[in-house]
DNA sequence: GTCTATAGTTAGATAGAC
DNA sequence: GTCTATCTAACTATAGAC
């Protein structure tokens, strides 16, 4: 049977990617998904609640705590190479992703989208902070490992330049010099 | 005397700042500048004017071409410890200077603003290949480059963690293995 | 759950006097 | 250059029938 809540979700993306969050409208995520205004809002909470959800998704390809139990070396290569071939391979709901994130930070309406984005970096730092316990990489804190890890596949991905197997390896290569334990 | 134009961008920066680009008003910039609608016209093409202009003197401290008699290797931490050492002291700057970025990406009215930053990126990559003639830095892209060179720095910026001397280092240092020729 | 119709709000931009 | 007044346009969100 038709999954309404799934076709406005797709329609939703398509008009956000687009558009971008500001320029999409309601009306016109309605008319891709053939369901109506009020039945958009039945299913979502308004065009921040849809934006959310399609966060969630994004994020799940490659949140770092899927790798928890993984020696750290292969979960942050795991988790980098399937943030930049999400990224690549989907280069406009990567954008989107990124604008969401950085209006999150500043538009009051994404409040609850705000809590998720600091929940998710909560938990990502507990895996570090793991990892740190038992010696396995350097003492840090989480918001410069972060920066080391994914910085520069995010800054990459902003731009418009090809991810190759190589690239995969150079970024995950420099990622675990930075936080890896100096053995000297 | 009064310089009204300064007055008003002043007032857009601290607007955008505590409010976000979105809900910013003109109504409002104007209170704080003691200016009008009218004047605020007259003064920039709109609020994304404001913001074009906003970004041109953010970027304007870090710029990497200012830097490009020196070696890379010296270039490289100067540009590094001017972006994180505004950043950190303009937390809220930094941050509207992220979201102008990224809202450039997507939203048509900012499209002289993106012109303004593709030429940027291209002069930062005439910088980097003009190294790359002399063999003082690596064969790469620029996006794979720049990407290494800012991308943890910024992620690091983003968030609310506190720059220090040490941390300038280790990006600084980090960026230049990164980019470094291989002596092996 | 789905729909239509509309309310309600807001703000960016301009015209034209001074 | 500065100002006031207004226009115009658009969109989110809700109410309420089915």
């Amino acid at each position: 049977m038709f999954d309404r809540k799934s076709a406005i979700q797709a329609a939703a993306l398509d008009v956000f990617v687009e558009r971008g969050y500001s320029a999409a409208t309601i009306a016109e995520i309605g008319r891709r998904s053939q369901s109506t205004v009020g039945s958009i809002y039945h299913a979502f909470d308004g065009k921040a609640g849809m934006a959310r959800t399609i966060w969630t998704q994004a994020v799940a390809h490659w949140h770092l705590e899927q790798y928890k139990d993984d020696k750290p070396r292969k979960a942050i290569r795991a988790t980098l190479e399937a943030y930049l071939t999400w990224g690549a391979a989907n280069r406009g709901a990567y954008r989107l992703y990124d604008e969401i994130v950085v209006r999150a930070g500043s538009e009051p309406e994404f409040a609850p989208l705000a809590q998720d984005i600091a929940e998710y970096d909560a938990a990502a730092a507990r895996v570090y902070q793991a990892w740190r316990a038992q010696k396995l990489v350097r003492k840090m804190d989480w918001p410069l490992a972060s920066g080391l890890i994914y910085g520069p596949a995010a800054e990459f991905l902003r731009k418009e330049g090809t991810v190759t197997p190589e690239i995969i390896e150079k970024l995950a290569h420099l990622a675990w010099l930075g936080v890896k334990v100096n053995k000297s």
